[in-house]
DNA sequence: TTCTCGTGCAACCCTGTGGTTGCACCAGAA
DNA sequence: TTCTGGTGCAACCACAGGGTTGCACGAGAA
């Protein structure tokens, strides 16, 4: 179970390649896929599409399910979810910092 | 110089790398520093550090400029705060994503 | 003018990773 | 039972990238 404490590095990482930033696309339109399906409609083979998934995987991104002699992924709404409230708090801690940094060079400049 | 709109592909890998996180940590609270004195705080080169800025400065994360011999970077609030908003229209397209799949699926069920 | 010391370049090394191909395996269809 | 097609390994290849070392250059201090 991946749905809890978003790591920065696997998901900034996960998010950096365009095929998976693609993936997520695709997920997102189709419900749910299965690699061989996703490897249709991009340039790559299915073996590449299946790496990228376990990447997505690992990140807490998407999920998979049996169905059959099928594997088929989905995205992990919650788990998107919860990256994107992480965005923000990351987001909050820069601008807290930058307030800080500001505040110290106008005393600086009161000295 | 490199003041352009936030490119996802730059800013998820440029804060992938974890010294590179750490180096927008130390810059927040320092204000800003040299190459050097970064390096004298992270358990790399001065080199390595270097590189990791300018992948940083290509992100539009940070910038720097001459100050007599020395060259000192520091953080780019109005790029962080720009990429603080992008990464909320990510997370907000995501969300108008899955529920239009949750709508989707609903309707199977219907049917 | 000479000495110092931070920069800026460049050459290298090694690991991670995105991509490929080949093949064995197995569940469902015939 | 046999055939078929999607999975799951595993071996391999090429290149990007994080890290290092060495050295020339140049601005400010002595």
């Amino acid at each position: 179970m991946t749905t809890e404490p978003v790591a920065a590095e696997d998901v900034f990482s996960a998010l950096a390649d365009p095929t998976r930033r693609r993936l997520l696309e695709l997920l997102s339109e189709r419900g749910d896929a299965t690699a061989t399906e996703l490897a249709g409609d991009l340039p790559v083979s299915r073996q590449a599409v299946v790496k990228h998934l376990v990447v997505l995987d690992g990140a807490g991104l998407v999920t998979a399910r049996r169905d059959g002699r099928e594997r088929r992924y989905q995205v992990r709404p919650d788990a998107l979810a919860a990256t994107a409230r992480w965005m923000n708090q990351v987001a909050a801690q820069w601008s807290s910092r930058l307030t800080a940094i500001k505040r110290l060079a106008e005393q600086a400049e009161g000295d």
